[in-house]
DNA sequence: GGTACTACCTGGAGGC
DNA sequence: TGCCTCCAGGTAGTAC
């Protein structure tokens, strides 16, 4: 499932590949997959003729700034989306949504298991916060300054809430799933059931770094293996092999050897040692 | 306002 | 072999 370093792959991939590439045509296969505008005709006209200025990520959304007058494409992958960059007379994958044309028989394919996944044109008169409700609400990214041991102590301290649950949460911190979650808790060693306002500020500090450690880490590897995530060029990333707790209940912790554990938080799965994180 | 729960959706895994 | 159930999870909507 794409999180932040599987969608900022995505994007450099995307500048690499889509940069100044002329969009001429579409095809949309499933009409859900459109989120905006309504109408599949308007949304498919708005980007006819339109150039790729630059791929931008906000959180997990990747967005497109178009050439002046075309406004933005904005694409979230969800849990099973991919963006392939292949020549248009490549076999269609059985999940293709939706197709965008361009020059030398080139295209970008939007792949999507689940359904999921979400395609917005936002028009130069509006902007990719006033049309994606969930662009506007993201915090900020852990990159991003503003990120600081502060920041985090302010928006926790009243938060009578497991801080696994807390990490999910998009307003709070944008880009965080339930893998890097997981493996961040583990690397600060902070049990996922811990109530936020039973956290200290150092334990929030290590916290802070852990994130943008696993983060960075992923990114630098290629985004991770878990699910079927594919980079634009069709290949796979390499995180999955360094997971210090994800989807790895059962076996040994890497660091104390105790057998790792899972429950439950909030309907989502979280991973731990019970010796590390205690 | 904060929090938890549910629906959405498909395919793989496991049980019978 | 075939059928059924459960599980995975990001986001939006809803209920408390």
């Amino acid at each position: 499932m794409p999180e932040l370093p599987e969608v900022e792959t995505v994007r450099r991939g995307l500048n690499e590949l889509t940069q100044n590439q002329q969009i001429e045509g579409g095809d949309v296969l499933l009409a859900r997959t459109i989120a905006h505008p309504s109408s599949i005709n308007d949304f498919l006209a708005g980007l006819k003729a339109s150039k790729i200025i630059q791929w931008h990520r906000k959180g997990k959304y990747l967005l497109a700034q178009l050439s002046p007058g075309f406004g933005w494409l904005g694409v979230h992958l969800r849990m099973t989306g991919q963006l392939l960059w292949l020549q248009q007379d490549e076999p269609l994958q059985k999940h293709t949504r939706v197709r965008l044309f361009f020059a030398q028989n080139q295209e970008l394919r939007f792949v999507d298991q689940r359904t999921f996944g979400k395609m917005w044109w936002i028009p130069a008169s509006e902007t990719p916060e006033s049309v994606i409700s969930g662009v506007k609400k993201l915090g900020p990214d852990p990159f991003d300054p503003e990120f600081t041991v502060d920041y985090l102590v302010e928006k926790l301290k009243n938060r009578r809430r497991p801080i696994k649950t807390a990490l999910l949460d998009q307003e709070l911190i944008a880009g965080i799933g339930n893998i890097y979650a997981d493996e961040a808790l583990f690397l600060s060693k902070i049990s996922p059931t811990t109530l936020c306002t039973a956290l200290s500020k150092e334990q929030i500090s290590r916290l802070r770094e852990a994130i943008i450690q696993v983060l960075q880490t992923s990114i630098e590897a290629g985004g991770t293996t878990f699910s079927n995530f594919l980079n634009v060029k069709g290949i796979n990333g390499n995180y999955g092999g360094v997971a210090w707790v994800y989807n790895r209940n059962g076996e040994p912790c890497k660091i104390c050897g105790s057998v790792l554990g899972r429950i439950k938080l909030a309907g989502r799965s979280a991973h731990f040692c019970p010796e590390c994180q205690s």
